[in-house]
DNA sequence: TGCCAGGCCCTCTTTAGGGCCTT
């Protein structure tokens, strides 16, 4: 499939609309299934950090205070996604936060963004549980850090990403999978996934 | 003062409620 990028953001919180900022943001391309280039960086929205959320992501107020402004930080980052197809775990959380960051910068995103939540959901429903950690660990993927932590997570839910697109592959005999494939599937109801895939391939195929 | 996310998804549903997932 084309370049993607993977991004995962740390947060003050759960809501932009409640006040809460990107303490960390990073990404990473995957070209063929390969990571080929990565960005992280902590930043500054210049707001304190409650102290659960230091407990789960181990990111400090002295730690965003020595990074650099948020500003500065979304337009590199922004800069490095270019407007390749994005993808997230629980992208509803993330494009919410990156829809807020980069309204901080006067810059609208471009591109869609697929959830790999929402195709765990339909490709490993039985999973014992949907949490990134967890589907790590059912998919026998490795563990690449510090969980709660950008990269890590990033580099996390990539793998998860790229086992996705297999399975669908192998049980779909799908052997281009494009990102906007991926948005059409997430959406589907879960027991028409099948259908969902042959619309596709005849809208594709222009009948 | 009191409140405080929101979208997905299941079900003992659809005139609704509650768990999951992200920080």
């Amino acid at each position: 499939m084309e370049i993607v990028a993977v991004i995962d953001f740390e947060t003050t919180g759960l809501s932009p609309a409640q006040g809460d900022r990107a303490t960390e943001i990073a990404a990473v391309l995957l070209e063929n299934g390969k990571v080929v280039d990565r960005y992280q960086s902590l930043m500054n929205a210049g707001v304190r950090i409650p102290s659960y959320i230091e407990t789960l992501t181990g990111i400090s107020d002295a730690m965003i205070r020595k990074a650099p402004k948020a500003a500065a930080v979304m337009q590199e980052v922004s800069d490095f996604v270019g407007d390749y197809p994005l993808v997230a775990h629980n992208a509803s959380f993330d494009s919410k936060f990156w829809d807020a960051e980069l309204a901080h910068i006067d810059r609208v995103r471009p591109q869609q963004f697929a959830c790999s939540l929402l195709l765990s959901r339909r490709l490993f429903p039985q999973a014992p549980s949907h949490r990134l950690g967890a589907l790590v660990e059912y998919a026998n993927l490795p563990v690449a850090g510090r969980a709660h932590r950008a990269l890590a997570d990033a580099e996390m839910a990539a793998s998860l990403f790229v086992k996705l697109i297999g399975e669908l592959g192998q049980r779909y005999e799908v052997h281009e999978v494009s990102h906007a494939l991926l948005c059409k599937i997430q959406r589907a109801p879960k027991h028409q996934l099948n259908q969902c895939i042959q619309r596709h391939r005849q809208e594709e195929s222009g009948h």
